[in-house]
DNA sequence: ATAATATTTGCATCATATGCAAAGATGAGG
DNA sequence: CCTCATCTTTGCATATGATGCAAATATTAT
């Protein structure tokens, strides 16, 4: 129940010396630190200071309590000047939460430039596949790919998030390159699903929309499983452009119809970093999405170069 | 500026994990819970807790801050009732001050009492003839003899300050005792004076005021000499009862006019016990002052007592 | 899907802190 | 010895901040 203005106020008072100085230093009227200080001994029990016109001087309890009161009032200080501290610069502990594939491709290779940048943060990179509530696992800030849920948490788009037909050259050579999407039903076509059933890809192009039904002899719910099939020849897959863009880039992947994308789905299937809406963004998280903007950029270093762009 | 309030309410949220919980078990509205607790995130400018209509969680700062405040806060209690504790009975310290000789008579032989009925009280006794300001010699209470003046000081009444006169069984056996005041002209007074001049002892008695001028060969500024000449058989002093009662009581000096008193002055001229005026009475003061009017009595174990009283 | 509970915000109310002025008190200096 | 300057304290009016209630929004459990 104890106001700590009133404990300032005594400790501020002995240090000065008397309540009218104290006043002085800290902009009060004598009187408001008379009172405090005052209120404070009803509050502990105790007189506290011996008051002359002249001098004030301390009792045996004041004595007591100044010596822990003022100790403890310079500790609070430091917790509060601590907890400032890490929030005037980017530091100390990041948990980073995003799916495993991309994570490991385009998360964790760009941690070391982030770390050079801000060697006072610490990164604790958690890769998880199912969705998991960023405040029950702890993290700070998380990068999604695709469908996003939580709505009390901040979005920040961070790279558009297109699918694209490819296959191996060596499998193209073989089955032929489709010209136009009907003929994809007569590919092998790689397909990811979560759900049995028929797969149907739709495809947005120079035509307008097309809607696909496709097959093939594999089918799976993994994504690198996919790719890894398409690396060896197996068939025409719909993958992401962050997974395959820069194996096209280097011919082991050529691009299929290449005018053609999956049309995205209702939501917004960008590739976000999601931290919570707090009134205090911690500098660390402020820093770490800015960073990823920024070297994502507003064309991804992943996607086709319009002309031959380097890639870092 | 921080209001302990504010950090009372964040540590009791956070181990009660709700702000509502925390307000429940504090009597508050969970609103006041919440805004306090973000006043505080103001505050300290950094983000203390995520929150979600169901938990709570510690950002890395929050954590940081708990840690250290829920320790400070622990240790400001600690503070407050170390300090009520002081107060809850007489304990600690009590600086006595008082004159030397009265001190030494009937002070210092009533502290074993003392001690023993409070034995967590530790005394320091100065005794001192020149007048000292309480505070400034760091005295909580002061015996006093004769003249008051520190009008800030209560003064409590522990005996009277009556001055007889007396002399030794040898002296007034060849001197003989006087059974008028005006007889003394004639003895060997024995002057405790502070001036030079002539001495007057105004006495009062049977026969009314009587202003006696008294002389002899022996003048001093130290009631002790006068003392120890008067038992020395030099002649009639004029001295306080309780330097000379229980001496009287003995027989080793006589009352001389035993019906006269030394006329007191236009101030009290009793004993007193004096201690500031603090609204907040430290119990180790009270319980002296007590000790020393019940120990003093009414009727001091120094004056004579009506009717062979037992002395302690 | 519905109910229950959580946080937050607006608004009215209430407690507390503050400043000013005046009174009482004390120490310094003439 | 007296006067002046300064300090503490108290009363009163004002302002600042805290509180509770109700409503809106959101999230989890049944």
């Amino acid at each position: 129940m104890n106001s700590l203005n009133a404990i300032r106020l005594f400790t501020a008072s002995v240090d000065a010396g008397s309540f009218s100085e104290a006043g002085r230093q800290l902009g009060l009227a004598p009187s408001s630190v008379s009172r405090q200080v005052a209120g404070l001994e009803d509050s502990v029990g105790a007189q506290l200071l011996h008051r002359t016109t002249r001098k004030l001087s301390l009792t045996e309890a004041g004595r007591l309590y100044f010596e822990r009161v003022s100790r403890i009032l310079a500790e609070l200080d430091e917790a509060s000047a601590a907890v400032s501290h890490l929030e005037e610069a980017p530091r100390g502990a990041l948990h980073v939460n995003g799916p495993t594939a991309f994570g490991v491709r385009h998360v964790a290779p760009a941690l070391p430039d982030f770390l050079a940048r801000y060697p006072e943060v610490r990164i604790e990179l958690t890769l998880t596949d199912n969705f998991v509530d960023l405040l029950e696992v702890g993290a700070d800030v998380a990068v999604r790919v695709g469908e996003l849920e939580d709505s009390s948490l901040i979005a920040r788009r961070l790279a558009p998030n297109r699918r694209v037909l490819c296959a191996s050259p060596g499998y193209l050579a073989g089955a032929g390159a489709p010209e136009r999407p009907e003929e994809l039903a007569a590919h092998n076509c790689l397909i990811y699903t979560r759900h049995h059933g028929n797969v149907h890809w739709n495809l947005g192009g120079p035509g307008g929309l097309a809607e696909v039904r496709v097959g093939g002899n594999l089918r799976t719910n993994n994504t690198e499983a996919v790719h890894a099939a398409a690396l060896g020849g197996l068939g025409i897959a719909l993958l992401p452009s962050w997974l395959v863009g820069q194996e096209v880039q280097s011919g082991r992947l050529m691009e299929v119809l290449p005018g053609y994308r999956a049309a995205p789905g209702a939501l917004d299937t960008g590739i976000h970093a999601l931290y919570p809406a707090d009134r205090h963004l911690s500098a660390k998280v402020r820093a770490f999405v800015d960073f990823l903007v920024e070297r994502y950029g507003p064309r991804p270093y992943w996607e086709d170069p319009p002309r031959g762009r380097p890639r870092p």
